[in-house]
RNA sequence: CCAGAGGGCCGGGCGAUCGCCGCCGCGCGCAAGCGUGGGGGAGGAAAGUCCGGGCUCCACGGAAACCACGGUGCCGGAUAACGUCCGGCGGCCCUCGCAAGGGGGUCAGGGAAAGUGCCACAGAGAGCAGACCGCCCAAGGCCUCGGCCCGGCGAAAGGUGAAAGGGUGCGGUAAGAGCGCACCGCGCGGACGGUAACGGACGCGGCAUGGCAAACCCCACCGGGAGCAAGGUUGAAUAGGGACGGCAGGGGAGCAAUCCCAGGACUGGUUCCGGUCCCGCCGUCCGGGUUGACUGCUUGAGCGUUCGGGCAACCGCACGCCUAGAGGAAUGAUCGCCCAUCCUCCGCAAGGAGGUGGACAGAACCCGGCUUACAGGCCCUCUGGCAUU
RNA sequence: UGCCCCGUCGUCUAAUGGUAAGACUACGGAUUCUGAUUCCGUCUAUCGAGGUUCGAAUCCUCGCGGGGCAU
Protein backbone atom coordinates (compact mmCIF):
# COMPACT_ATOMS: atom_id res chain seq x y z
CA UNK A 1 0.00 0.00 0.00
CA UNK A 2 1.59 3.38 -1.23
CA UNK A 3 1.52 5.94 1.14
CA UNK A 4 0.06 8.61 -1.31
CA UNK A 5 -1.11 8.79 -4.49
CA UNK A 6 0.28 11.07 -7.15
CA UNK A 7 -1.78 12.65 -10.08
CA UNK A 8 0.15 14.27 -12.89
CA UNK A 9 -1.44 16.52 -15.64
CA UNK A 10 0.26 18.75 -18.66
CA UNK A 11 -0.65 22.53 -18.50
CA UNK A 12 0.43 22.88 -21.95
CA UNK A 13 1.04 26.82 -21.56
CA UNK A 14 4.37 26.64 -22.82
CA UNK A 15 6.09 26.96 -19.49
CA UNK A 16 8.72 24.39 -18.90
CA UNK A 17 9.27 24.21 -15.04
CA UNK A 18 7.03 21.54 -13.12
CA UNK A 19 4.06 22.08 -10.28
CA UNK A 20 4.07 20.67 -7.75
CA UNK A 21 0.74 20.64 -4.77
CA UNK A 22 -0.18 18.43 -2.41
CA UNK A 23 -3.28 16.99 -0.71
CA UNK A 24 -3.95 15.78 2.58
CA UNK A 25 -7.37 14.82 3.64
CA UNK A 26 -8.86 14.43 7.83
CA UNK A 27 -8.74 10.80 7.10
CA UNK A 28 -4.71 10.77 7.04
CA UNK A 29 -4.99 12.28 10.49
CA UNK A 30 -5.35 15.36 13.09
CA UNK A 31 -4.06 18.44 12.23
CA UNK A 32 0.14 17.54 13.64
CA UNK A 33 -0.47 14.12 12.06
CA UNK A 34 -1.34 15.74 8.46
CA UNK A 35 1.57 18.83 8.67
CA UNK A 36 3.81 16.16 8.97
CA UNK A 37 2.72 14.09 6.39
CA UNK A 38 2.41 17.18 3.91
CA UNK A 39 6.38 18.01 5.28
CA UNK A 40 7.68 14.44 4.01
CA UNK A 41 5.62 14.84 0.82
CA UNK A 42 7.48 18.03 0.45
CA UNK A 43 10.67 16.87 1.33
CA UNK A 44 10.19 13.84 -1.18
CA UNK A 45 9.37 15.96 -4.18
CA UNK A 46 11.93 18.56 -3.57
CA UNK A 47 14.47 15.89 -3.75
CA UNK A 48 13.13 13.71 -7.21
CA UNK A 49 10.95 16.79 -9.41
CA UNK A 50 13.52 18.84 -10.23
CA UNK A 51 15.21 15.37 -11.95
CA UNK A 52 12.37 13.11 -12.90
CA UNK A 53 9.52 15.13 -12.75
CA UNK A 54 7.58 16.20 -15.96
CA UNK A 55 8.40 19.29 -17.81
CA UNK A 56 5.53 21.83 -17.68
CA UNK A 57 3.28 19.90 -15.68
CA UNK A 58 1.00 20.20 -12.23
CA UNK A 59 1.89 17.08 -10.31
CA UNK A 60 0.06 16.59 -7.55
CA UNK A 61 0.17 14.34 -4.40
CA UNK A 62 -2.66 12.85 -2.25
CA UNK A 63 -1.22 11.86 1.22
CA UNK A 64 -2.93 8.03 2.52
CA UNK A 65 -3.79 7.16 5.15
CA UNK A 66 -1.09 5.11 7.11
CA UNK A 67 1.62 7.22 5.18
CA UNK A 68 3.18 8.21 8.02
CA UNK A 69 4.50 4.70 8.91
CA UNK A 70 6.62 3.84 5.87
CA UNK A 71 10.03 4.90 5.80
CA UNK A 72 11.15 7.61 3.60
CA UNK A 73 13.36 5.44 1.67
CA UNK A 74 10.55 3.30 0.45
CA UNK A 75 8.39 6.63 0.00
CA UNK A 76 11.21 8.00 -2.39
CA UNK A 77 10.70 3.91 -4.89
CA UNK A 78 7.39 4.77 -4.78
CA UNK A 79 7.69 8.31 -5.93
CA UNK A 80 10.04 6.87 -8.83
CA UNK A 81 8.29 4.31 -9.65
CA UNK A 82 5.02 6.52 -9.95
CA UNK A 83 6.96 8.85 -11.97
CA UNK A 84 7.98 6.65 -14.40
CA UNK A 85 4.87 5.43 -15.21
CA UNK A 86 3.50 8.54 -15.55
CA UNK A 87 5.76 9.55 -17.77
CA UNK A 88 4.63 6.76 -19.80
CA UNK A 89 1.22 7.76 -19.97
CA UNK A 90 2.19 11.77 -20.46
CA UNK A 91 4.71 10.40 -23.49
CA UNK A 92 1.79 8.37 -25.44
C1' C B 1 22.79 -11.92 41.46
C1' C B 2 17.53 -13.06 40.45
C1' A B 3 12.17 -12.29 41.32
C1' G B 4 8.03 -9.45 43.34
C1' A B 5 5.69 -4.92 45.58
C1' G B 6 5.82 0.42 46.31
C1' G B 7 7.88 5.27 45.15
C1' G B 8 10.91 9.08 42.59
C1' C B 9 13.57 10.88 38.12
C1' C B 10 14.78 11.02 32.74
C1' G B 11 11.96 10.91 28.11
C1' G B 12 17.99 9.96 23.34
C1' G B 13 23.12 13.16 22.78
C1' C B 14 26.68 15.81 19.40
C1' G B 15 27.68 17.67 14.50
C1' A B 16 26.63 18.83 9.16
C1' U B 17 23.34 20.06 4.89
C1' C B 18 18.52 21.52 2.93
C1' G B 19 13.77 23.50 4.60
C1' C B 20 9.36 25.72 7.95
C1' C B 21 7.18 29.87 11.68
C1' G B 22 7.81 34.40 14.42
C1' C B 23 11.45 38.39 16.09
C1' C B 24 15.67 42.01 15.54
C1' G B 25 19.28 44.52 12.23
C1' C B 26 21.39 46.13 7.31
C1' G B 27 20.86 47.11 1.86
C1' C B 28 17.46 48.04 -2.38
C1' G B 29 12.43 49.68 -3.37
C1' C B 30 6.96 54.83 -3.42
C1' A B 31 4.96 50.32 -1.69
C1' A B 32 3.96 45.16 -1.81
C1' G B 33 8.26 42.81 -1.28
C1' C B 34 13.29 40.93 -2.43
C1' G B 35 18.33 39.94 -0.79
C1' U B 36 21.48 39.27 3.39
C1' G B 37 23.13 38.65 8.68
C1' G B 38 21.89 37.36 13.79
C1' G B 39 18.96 35.09 17.53
C1' G B 40 14.59 32.04 19.25
C1' G B 41 11.08 27.93 18.29
C1' A B 42 6.39 21.83 22.11
C1' G B 43 5.32 18.19 26.66
C1' G B 44 5.63 15.08 30.96
C1' A B 45 1.67 14.33 29.74
C1' A B 46 0.98 20.14 25.64
C1' A B 47 -4.40 15.10 25.99
C1' G B 48 -9.22 14.11 28.73
C1' U B 49 -11.80 18.69 30.51
C1' C B 50 -12.55 15.82 36.20
C1' C B 51 -11.51 19.78 40.13
C1' G B 52 -9.16 24.50 41.99
C1' G B 53 -7.43 29.58 41.00
C1' G B 54 -5.50 34.14 38.34
C1' C B 55 -7.54 37.60 34.70
C1' U B 56 -11.97 40.00 32.19
C1' C B 57 -17.06 41.33 31.70
C1' C B 58 -22.14 41.09 33.69
C1' A B 59 -25.57 41.15 38.00
C1' C B 60 -26.38 42.43 43.12
C1' G B 61 -24.99 45.63 46.51
C1' G B 62 -23.58 49.06 53.83
C1' A B 63 -21.38 44.28 55.13
C1' A B 64 -23.38 39.86 54.92
C1' A B 65 -27.00 36.20 55.57
C1' C B 66 -31.27 32.95 54.17
C1' C B 67 -33.93 29.59 50.56
C1' A B 68 -33.28 26.33 46.27
C1' C B 69 -29.48 23.53 43.77
C1' G B 70 -24.59 21.42 43.51
C1' G B 71 -20.19 19.83 45.99
C1' U B 72 -16.97 18.32 50.11
C1' G B 73 -16.76 15.15 54.83
C1' C B 74 -11.52 11.41 60.89
C1' C B 75 -7.71 15.29 63.01
C1' G B 76 -3.77 18.81 62.30
C1' G B 77 -0.79 21.26 58.76
C1' A B 78 0.78 23.06 53.54
C1' U B 79 -1.26 26.29 49.75
C1' A B 80 -3.76 31.74 46.15
C1' A B 81 -7.22 27.64 46.27
C1' C B 82 -8.72 22.55 45.82
C1' G B 83 -12.04 16.83 45.66
C1' U B 84 -4.60 18.04 45.70
C1' C B 85 -0.21 17.24 48.87
C1' C B 86 2.29 16.16 53.84
C1' G B 87 2.09 14.27 58.82
C1' G B 88 -0.87 11.86 62.49
C1' C B 89 -5.33 8.79 64.34
C1' G B 90 -8.66 4.73 63.65
C1' G B 91 -10.64 0.34 60.80
C1' C B 92 -9.45 -3.69 57.33
C1' C B 93 -5.84 -6.86 54.62
C1' C B 94 -0.86 -8.98 53.89
C1' U B 95 3.75 -10.23 56.09
C1' C B 96 7.93 -11.13 59.90
C1' G B 97 8.06 -12.83 64.98
C1' C B 98 6.99 -18.09 70.31
C1' A B 99 5.31 -13.49 72.16
C1' A B 100 5.59 -8.35 73.13
C1' G B 101 5.76 -5.92 68.94
C1' G B 102 7.73 -4.40 63.95
C1' G B 103 7.15 -3.53 58.49
C1' G B 104 4.09 -2.80 54.11
C1' G B 105 -0.57 -1.88 51.55
C1' U B 106 -5.45 0.18 51.52
C1' C B 107 -9.95 3.15 53.06
C1' A B 108 -15.94 8.70 49.68
C1' G B 109 -13.24 7.44 57.13
C1' G B 110 -19.27 12.82 59.92
C1' G B 111 -24.39 11.14 61.83
C1' A B 112 -28.29 4.66 61.92
C1' A B 113 -30.76 5.97 70.61
C1' A B 114 -34.06 13.00 64.77
C1' G B 115 -37.40 10.83 61.32
C1' U B 116 -38.94 8.04 56.68
C1' G B 117 -37.76 3.92 53.54
C1' C B 118 -35.49 -0.94 51.90
C1' C B 119 -33.46 -5.90 53.31
C1' A B 120 -35.49 -10.40 47.12
C1' C B 121 -35.27 -16.04 47.42
C1' A B 122 -34.91 -19.34 51.46
C1' G B 123 -36.54 -19.65 56.45
C1' A B 124 -40.83 -20.79 62.27
C1' G B 125 -39.00 -15.88 62.52
C1' A B 126 -35.83 -10.00 58.87
C1' G B 127 -37.21 -5.30 62.99
C1' C B 128 -42.90 -4.30 68.51
C1' A B 129 -38.00 -10.54 66.61
C1' G B 130 -39.21 -15.41 66.79
C1' A B 131 -46.86 -17.74 64.96
C1' C B 132 -46.44 -23.11 63.46
C1' C B 133 -43.91 -28.07 63.07
C1' G B 134 -40.26 -30.57 65.46
C1' C B 135 -36.64 -30.95 69.91
C1' C B 136 -35.23 -31.29 75.41
C1' C B 137 -37.61 -32.50 79.91
C1' A B 138 -39.56 -32.04 85.83
C1' A B 139 -44.43 -32.38 88.18
C1' G B 140 -49.41 -35.11 87.02
C1' G B 141 -52.00 -39.48 84.61
C1' C B 142 -51.87 -44.54 82.05
C1' C B 143 -48.87 -48.80 81.89
C1' U B 144 -47.13 -54.96 79.26
C1' C B 145 -41.47 -50.91 83.02
C1' G B 146 -40.15 -49.78 77.98
C1' G B 147 -42.86 -46.11 76.45
C1' C B 148 -47.42 -43.09 75.71
C1' C B 149 -50.76 -38.96 77.05
C1' C B 150 -51.39 -34.22 79.25
C1' G B 151 -48.94 -29.72 79.94
C1' G B 152 -45.56 -25.59 77.96
C1' C B 153 -41.47 -23.11 82.70
C1' G B 154 -37.44 -22.90 78.81
C1' A B 155 -34.89 -21.68 74.09
C1' A B 156 -29.62 -25.18 74.14
C1' A B 157 -29.35 -28.24 69.40
C1' G B 158 -30.88 -29.22 64.07
C1' G B 159 -32.23 -26.39 59.72
C1' U B 160 -32.51 -21.26 56.25
C1' G B 161 -29.89 -17.00 55.10
C1' A B 162 -25.32 -11.93 53.53
C1' A B 163 -27.29 -11.06 58.35
C1' A B 164 -31.07 -14.82 63.59
C1' G B 165 -30.61 -9.69 69.73
C1' G B 166 -22.58 -11.41 72.43
C1' G B 167 -18.31 -15.64 72.10
C1' U B 168 -15.40 -19.68 74.66
C1' G B 169 -14.94 -22.55 79.10
C1' C B 170 -16.56 -24.00 83.98
C1' G B 171 -20.48 -24.14 87.40
C1' G B 172 -25.63 -24.65 87.76
C1' U B 173 -30.35 -27.29 86.31
C1' A B 174 -35.13 -32.21 85.32
C1' A B 175 -33.32 -30.19 80.72
C1' G B 176 -31.77 -25.27 79.83
C1' A B 177 -30.91 -19.95 79.69
C1' G B 178 -25.62 -14.02 81.64
C1' C B 179 -28.97 -17.71 85.84
C1' G B 180 -23.74 -17.26 88.30
C1' C B 181 -18.28 -16.93 87.58
C1' A B 182 -13.37 -16.32 84.61
C1' C B 183 -11.31 -14.41 80.05
C1' C B 184 -12.42 -11.83 75.52
C1' G B 185 -15.86 -8.47 73.15
C1' C B 186 -19.49 -4.42 74.06
C1' G B 187 -21.81 -0.04 76.64
C1' C B 188 -21.36 4.02 80.42
C1' G B 189 -18.18 7.05 83.47
C1' G B 190 -13.20 8.41 83.53
C1' A B 191 -7.63 10.07 86.57
C1' C B 192 -4.00 11.17 83.06
C1' G B 193 -1.48 12.09 78.03
C1' G B 194 -2.19 14.73 73.34
C1' U B 195 -3.37 21.36 69.73
C1' A B 196 -6.85 17.63 67.96
C1' A B 197 -8.65 13.04 65.88
C1' C B 198 -7.77 9.70 69.60
C1' G B 199 -5.37 6.68 73.38
C1' G B 200 -6.46 5.30 78.23
C1' A B 201 -4.97 3.30 84.32
C1' C B 202 -9.27 2.38 87.08
C1' G B 203 -14.43 1.78 88.27
C1' C B 204 -19.51 0.49 87.03
C1' G B 205 -23.14 -2.33 83.98
C1' G B 206 -25.18 -8.91 82.61
C1' C B 207 -25.60 -6.97 77.36
C1' A B 208 -29.06 -2.69 75.90
C1' U B 209 -28.18 -0.04 70.12
C1' G B 210 -28.62 -5.61 63.07
C1' G B 211 -27.14 -3.59 58.10
C1' C B 212 -27.76 0.13 54.11
C1' A B 213 -26.87 7.32 54.24
C1' A B 214 -22.10 5.96 46.54
C1' A B 215 -31.55 5.45 49.54
C1' C B 216 -34.32 10.04 51.10
C1' C B 217 -32.39 12.77 54.91
C1' C B 218 -29.77 15.47 59.34
C1' C B 219 -25.27 18.25 60.78
C1' A B 220 -20.80 21.18 59.52
C1' C B 221 -18.19 23.73 55.68
C1' C B 222 -17.67 25.72 50.43
C1' G B 223 -19.86 27.85 45.85
C1' G B 224 -23.29 34.89 42.43
C1' G B 225 -23.09 33.99 36.70
C1' A B 226 -20.36 33.60 32.27
C1' G B 227 -15.98 32.76 29.95
C1' C B 228 -9.74 35.26 26.09
C1' A B 229 -14.68 33.03 20.71
C1' A B 230 -13.91 37.12 28.05
C1' G B 231 -12.99 42.23 27.29
C1' G B 232 -10.93 46.88 24.98
C1' U B 233 -9.31 50.34 20.75
C1' U B 234 -10.00 51.31 15.62
C1' G B 235 -13.13 50.75 11.61
C1' A B 236 -13.08 49.59 4.43
C1' A B 237 -16.61 48.78 0.44
C1' U B 238 -21.93 48.32 0.13
C1' A B 239 -26.64 48.97 2.36
C1' G B 240 -29.29 51.42 6.08
C1' G B 241 -30.40 55.38 10.59
C1' G B 242 -30.48 60.67 12.55
C1' A B 243 -29.70 66.26 12.13
C1' C B 244 -29.03 70.55 8.99
C1' G B 245 -28.92 72.99 4.15
C1' G B 246 -30.10 73.23 -1.21
C1' C B 247 -32.92 71.55 -5.53
C1' A B 248 -37.26 68.71 -6.38
C1' G B 249 -42.14 66.49 -5.02
C1' G B 250 -43.88 58.36 -5.95
C1' G B 251 -45.56 55.31 -10.53
C1' G B 252 -49.13 54.99 -14.76
C1' A B 253 -52.88 57.37 -18.18
C1' G B 254 -53.87 62.22 -20.14
C1' C B 255 -52.25 68.58 -23.74
C1' A B 256 -54.21 69.75 -18.97
C1' A B 257 -57.60 69.85 -14.93
C1' U B 258 -58.04 65.25 -13.07
C1' C B 259 -58.34 59.90 -12.37
C1' C B 260 -56.22 55.07 -11.06
C1' C B 261 -52.45 52.12 -8.29
C1' A B 262 -49.08 51.97 -4.00
C1' G B 263 -46.09 52.82 0.65
C1' G B 264 -44.75 55.49 5.44
C1' A B 265 -45.76 58.88 9.79
C1' C B 266 -49.52 61.31 12.70
C1' U B 267 -54.71 61.18 13.69
C1' G B 268 -60.72 60.18 14.13
C1' G B 269 -63.92 56.45 15.52
C1' U B 270 -65.63 49.07 16.52
C1' U B 271 -62.89 44.12 12.32
C1' C B 272 -63.23 48.64 7.97
C1' C B 273 -63.48 53.44 6.24
C1' G B 274 -61.77 58.54 6.36
C1' G B 275 -58.45 63.21 7.15
C1' U B 276 -53.48 65.75 6.97
C1' C B 277 -48.36 65.44 5.64
C1' C B 278 -44.36 62.84 3.25
C1' C B 279 -41.80 59.72 -0.46
C1' G B 280 -36.52 61.59 -4.82
C1' C B 281 -31.46 63.64 -5.53
C1' C B 282 -26.99 66.32 -3.79
C1' G B 283 -23.72 68.25 0.12
C1' U B 284 -21.89 68.57 5.32
C1' C B 285 -21.91 66.49 10.15
C1' C B 286 -23.22 62.68 13.95
C1' G B 287 -24.11 57.81 15.87
C1' G B 288 -24.62 52.27 15.43
C1' G B 289 -22.11 48.32 13.17
C1' U B 290 -20.13 43.61 9.54
C1' U B 291 -15.41 41.45 6.99
C1' G B 292 -10.93 42.97 8.96
C1' A B 293 -6.65 45.37 11.84
C1' C B 294 -4.45 46.28 16.67
C1' U B 295 -4.65 44.93 21.81
C1' G B 296 -5.48 41.35 25.77
C1' C B 297 -0.39 37.97 24.84
C1' U B 298 3.19 36.22 27.76
C1' U B 299 7.91 38.49 33.61
C1' G B 300 5.05 34.34 35.76
C1' A B 301 1.61 31.62 42.61
C1' G B 302 8.36 31.51 36.75
C1' C B 303 13.28 28.59 36.50
C1' G B 304 18.31 27.36 38.58
C1' U B 305 22.07 27.45 42.66
C1' U B 306 23.78 28.32 47.77
C1' C B 307 22.25 29.02 52.78
C1' G B 308 18.48 28.79 56.65
C1' G B 309 13.53 26.88 59.04
C1' G B 310 10.36 22.42 59.15
C1' C B 311 9.75 14.93 60.37
C1' A B 312 7.44 16.33 55.68
C1' A B 313 4.30 18.84 52.15
C1' C B 314 6.40 23.50 51.87
C1' C B 315 8.39 28.36 53.20
C1' G B 316 12.15 32.36 53.50
C1' C B 317 16.92 35.28 52.23
C1' A B 318 20.64 36.22 48.57
C1' C B 319 22.58 35.72 43.66
C1' G B 320 21.91 34.46 38.62
C1' C B 321 18.64 33.60 34.15
C1' C B 322 14.57 35.03 30.24
C1' U B 323 12.50 30.32 28.23
C1' A B 324 7.24 29.71 21.50
C1' G B 325 3.53 33.42 21.47
C1' A B 326 1.36 33.27 14.97
C1' G B 327 -3.67 32.97 10.75
C1' G B 328 -6.75 26.39 11.84
C1' A B 329 -1.83 27.68 13.63
C1' A B 330 5.42 26.75 12.38
C1' U B 331 9.60 23.15 15.30
C1' G B 332 10.59 18.83 9.63
C1' A B 333 13.78 15.72 6.21
C1' U B 334 18.49 13.40 5.17
C1' C B 335 23.47 11.88 6.59
C1' G B 336 27.73 10.63 10.10
C1' C B 337 29.40 9.21 15.14
C1' C B 338 27.86 7.82 20.00
C1' C B 339 23.86 5.76 23.68
C1' A B 340 19.98 2.12 24.46
C1' U B 341 16.74 -2.14 21.71
C1' C B 342 16.41 -6.55 18.78
C1' C B 343 18.47 -10.23 15.13
C1' U B 344 22.54 -13.09 12.81
C1' C B 345 27.65 -14.83 12.82
C1' C B 346 32.65 -15.83 15.42
C1' G B 347 34.25 -17.06 20.46
C1' C B 348 34.31 -21.58 26.48
C1' A B 349 34.09 -16.54 28.17
C1' A B 350 35.31 -11.43 28.34
C1' G B 351 34.35 -9.49 23.82
C1' G B 352 34.28 -8.59 18.38
C1' A B 353 31.85 -7.99 13.27
C1' G B 354 27.49 -6.98 10.36
C1' G B 355 22.47 -5.45 10.16
C1' U B 356 17.95 -3.26 12.47
C1' G B 357 16.09 1.01 14.37
C1' G B 358 13.70 5.01 18.81
C1' A B 359 7.20 4.84 23.11
C1' C B 360 2.81 7.95 24.00
C1' A B 361 1.93 12.07 21.74
C1' G B 362 1.68 18.14 19.24
C1' A B 363 1.34 24.60 22.67
C1' A B 364 -3.80 28.15 20.96
C1' C B 365 -4.98 33.33 27.76
C1' C B 366 -1.99 31.53 31.90
C1' C B 367 -1.01 28.70 36.37
C1' G B 368 -1.79 24.46 40.63
C1' G B 369 -3.62 19.42 40.82
C1' C B 370 -6.13 14.78 39.34
C1' U B 371 -6.90 11.06 35.64
C1' U B 372 -5.58 8.56 31.25
C1' A B 373 -1.59 6.95 27.26
C1' C B 374 3.68 5.56 27.07
C1' A B 375 9.48 2.16 23.95
C1' G B 376 13.39 2.18 27.03
C1' G B 377 16.70 3.60 31.01
C1' C B 378 18.48 5.24 36.06
C1' C B 379 17.91 5.62 41.48
C1' C B 380 15.71 4.54 46.49
C1' U B 381 12.84 1.45 50.17
C1' C B 382 10.71 -3.29 51.63
C1' U B 383 9.99 -8.72 51.05
C1' G B 384 11.52 -13.59 49.28
C1' G B 385 15.18 -16.99 46.94
C1' C B 386 20.28 -18.53 45.54
C1' A B 387 25.63 -18.01 46.13
C1' U B 388 29.85 -16.30 49.08
C1' U B 389 32.17 -14.45 53.66
C1' U C 1 -13.59 26.96 23.23
C1' G C 2 -17.61 25.96 26.48
C1' C C 3 -22.10 23.23 27.70
C1' C C 4 -25.73 19.10 27.46
C1' C C 5 -27.44 14.10 26.39
C1' C C 6 -26.91 8.84 25.27
C1' G C 7 -24.39 3.73 25.16
C1' U C 8 -28.64 -3.48 26.64
C1' C C 9 -28.76 -9.61 21.33
C1' G C 10 -27.24 -8.30 14.18
C1' U C 11 -31.57 -4.07 14.49
C1' C C 12 -35.55 -1.54 17.39
C1' U C 13 -37.35 -1.19 22.20
C1' A C 14 -38.35 -3.29 27.86
C1' A C 15 -36.67 -4.37 32.83
C1' U C 16 -39.42 -1.05 41.86
C1' G C 17 -31.15 -2.74 43.59
C1' G C 18 -33.06 -9.45 43.47
C1' U C 19 -33.61 -15.30 37.15
C1' A C 20 -31.91 -9.70 31.65
C1' A C 21 -38.06 -9.67 28.49
C1' G C 22 -40.37 -8.92 23.63
C1' A C 23 -40.63 -7.94 18.27
C1' C C 24 -37.95 -8.17 13.68
C1' U C 25 -33.54 -10.68 11.58
C1' A C 26 -30.39 -15.21 11.24
C1' C C 27 -30.26 -20.62 11.65
C1' G C 28 -32.82 -25.52 12.07
C1' G C 29 -37.41 -28.22 11.57
C1' A C 30 -42.78 -28.89 10.14
C1' U C 31 -46.64 -27.65 6.45
C1' U C 32 -46.14 -27.42 0.36
C1' C C 33 -44.77 -30.62 -5.88
C1' U C 34 -41.43 -25.88 -5.10
C1' G C 35 -41.41 -20.90 -3.06
C1' A C 36 -44.04 -17.22 -0.04
C1' U C 37 -47.31 -17.17 4.26
C1' U C 38 -48.11 -19.79 8.85
C1' C C 39 -46.45 -22.89 13.12
C1' C C 40 -42.49 -24.89 16.46
C1' G C 41 -37.60 -24.58 18.25
C1' U C 42 -32.45 -22.64 18.73
C1' C C 43 -28.39 -18.95 18.93
C1' U C 44 -27.02 -14.12 20.41
C1' A C 45 -26.43 -8.65 24.59
C1' U C 46 -25.94 -4.90 29.64
C1' C C 47 -19.26 0.03 26.21
C1' G C 48 -14.51 -0.89 29.57
C1' A C 49 -12.06 -0.80 34.54
C1' G C 50 -12.59 -0.07 39.69
C1' G C 51 -15.78 0.83 44.08
C1' U C 52 -20.54 0.82 47.49
C1' U C 53 -23.89 -3.31 48.71
C1' C C 54 -25.43 -9.91 50.94
C1' G C 55 -26.51 -8.82 45.77
C1' A C 56 -25.31 -3.72 40.31
C1' A C 57 -27.93 -3.21 33.53
C1' U C 58 -29.65 0.04 37.58
C1' C C 59 -25.97 3.74 42.60
C1' C C 60 -20.79 6.35 42.62
C1' U C 61 -15.83 7.47 40.26
C1' C C 62 -12.56 7.31 36.11
C1' G C 63 -11.88 6.07 31.10
C1' C C 64 -13.74 4.87 25.84
C1' G C 65 -17.21 5.78 21.94
C1' G C 66 -21.37 8.39 19.67
C1' G C 67 -24.80 12.49 19.09
C1' G C 68 -26.58 17.50 19.84
C1' C C 69 -26.45 22.90 21.17
C1' A C 70 -24.13 28.01 21.62
C1' U C 71 -20.53 31.27 19.55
Amino acid sequence: MPGFVLLVRPRGDGDDTPGVGFTVSKKVGNAVARNRMKRRLRALARAAIPDRGIGGADHVLIGRPGGNDIVFAELAEQLDSALARAAKKVAR
